[in-house]
DNA sequence: TTGTAGGCGTTATCAG
DNA sequence: CTGATAACGCCTACAA
């Protein structure tokens, strides 16, 4: 490995020249300075991270943890997220399981954003603790070093609610997410509240984990307590896929026998014929905006807790009741 | 941030104390270490990443370079890696971007698993000419620090050739991936020979690029061209299924009309009806050997090329011809 | 058994 | 303008 050392001998300077040459100090001539940086390239002398990163007390580089590296959902996020990272000189690397948890408190990483339920809450809590910069997109954590950017998942579950009860449904099953999950409790709870708000309404819960196979779960149980038209409100678009994949197969006819809305606007629900109705919101945008809020907590800007705003997109799925 | 130096001030011993005592070196008294253990817990320290890097030359974290974080496909082989690595001690990091190249002439990571053809052979041929280890999932490049990782494209791609001719079909199309990739130069190279094997086969090859659109885009090249029943071997299930899905809409009759088969056993193919035939493999071991003839060529012990074998599964998307 | 000291590669302070 | 020198936190001969 060539290190400034090696470059001082060959420059015939010291080391520090060599750093203030590399670094752009104008402290050292034009001519010394082109002189060493030309042997650099020559040499191609690349800095040693970890040294740099211990004298500086930052890598640079921001982590982002997941559940699993399934990911199809998370693409753009993070792709969002990387963008503004690099933009501002950090570079992003994404983790997944606990093992990785040690790169926050061992310093490798600068940062971390977590969109991972199964990273404890506590951990967390302790991290931010120690003085680590957090920006949470999957729960609620209030301390200084933590920062929040949800997505407006109330406005978002009213939204969907309120649009069949509009078309004039009035039987709706929820399939919800799993029990940790802070996105379905925050659905769930709307759903119910704008739910209450309509009293001839009559609502059934089925207990989805955000799979596929859990929304075909539920397709096979409303299919069979089926009887007259009904909506379903999946609290995300890959339940709603694997169910509506299941009643296709069945038969069903979507958007007039069982009418189906879904959450996320992912790719796949522009493929559905009818349409799948669902809520959207920019991904891109959650990444970018939540990676910017931790840059400004590790240069100490003050920041308050940030929200992604959601629409509805209507779509054939949900048809007239 | 807290230090074996804060330790040993505590304890009331000299840092190297406190080192070897961490270290569970037997120089120390059981005593004595307990002792430092017990402090050093209560202060909750946390050895410094970047400290220990420098002077051990090694960071114990492998990163994985892909094309972009959309990887719905990825998930599995990621899976395996991770497990391989954790098991040996190593963290694993996703990366993606030619800006987070530089972690690996920067020393920040020990190893590069490589499936991103963006990150250009010359530039990984460098790398490796530095002495940094790679295994490469996508191309051949022969360098002694560099091992590969391949699919049996060929094998695969002859085996579902092979399939449709059998059942009779005399009218191939065959969808190709984008012209940089090596997974698709190789399968297109051995669909060509095997179809040439059989000289009253007609062959019509069409540009895709690996993605769901071009899929849809050769499906309404092939409908336009369209008279009498064709079979479709398209060169990734990805592809396939957006040719599926276009067909399907269209009112084409999969496995009747139109014949199709894929590549890589994605799990969307289980969803189709009727059943979209494909070439598999896991994508885990895949993962899984990636990652231990990467540990090897770190540890300097000597490795062989690897190849991951193919089946063929069959389906209803390709029917008697 | 424990402590001293040097070094990993970089940066930054302070003299010259 | 340039060079010695210390420091970041950790590890490890070697000395005591």
């Amino acid at each position: 490995m060539i290190s400034i050392k090696d470059i001082a001998k060959k420059a015939g300077v010291s080391i520090s020249t060599v750093s203030y040459a590399l670094n752009g100090n104008p402290k050292v001539t034009e001519e010394t300075s082109a002189r060493i940086l030309k042997i650099a390239r020559e040499m191609d002398y690349v800095p040693n991270a970890a040294a740099r990163t211990l004298k500086s007390r930052s890598s640079k580089i921001i982590g982002v943890y997941l559940t699993d590296f399934s990911g199809a959902f998370y693409g753009e996020v993070l792709q969002g997220m990387k963008e503004v990272l690099n933009k501002r000189g950090y570079d992003l690397i994404v983790c997944s399981g606990s093992y990785s948890h040690r790169l926050l408190p061992q310093r490798m990483i600068d940062g971390a954003i977590v969109l991972d339920h199964s990273f404890a809450s506590e951990e967390l809590l302790q991290l931010a603790e120690r003085g680590h910069k957090l920006v949470v997109l999957d729960r609620e954590l209030n301390h200084p070093n933590v920062n929040q950017v949800h997505l407006d998942n109330k406005a978002g579950a009213a939204l969907a609610v309120e649009y069949v009860i509009e078309k004039g449904h009035r039987k709706l099953y929820v399939v919800t997410g799993p029990q940790g999950s802070y996105d379905s409790k925050q659905r769930l709870q709307a759903a119910k509240q704008a739910i209450e708000r309509n009293p001839d309404v009559v609502y059934v819960e089925i207990e989805g984990n955000f799979t596929k196979e859990s929304g075909e779960l539920a397709a096979k149980q409303i299919m069979k307590e089926y009887k007259e038209p009904v909506a379903v409100f999946c609290l995300n678009d890959e339940m709603a896929i694997g169910l509506y994949n299941t009643l296709v197969k069945a038969d069903f006819r979507i958007g007039e026998q069982i009418h189906i809305i879904g959450f996320d606007n992912i790719e796949l629900t522009q493929y559905t014929q009818p349409r799948l109705a669902t809520i959207d919101y920019s991904k891109r945008k959650w990444g970018a905006l939540a990676s910017e809020q931790l840059i400004k907590l590790i240069m100490g800007v003050p920041v308050e807790h940030e929200r992604i705003y959601v629409t509805l997109i209507e779509g054939g799925s949900v048809g007239e009741g």
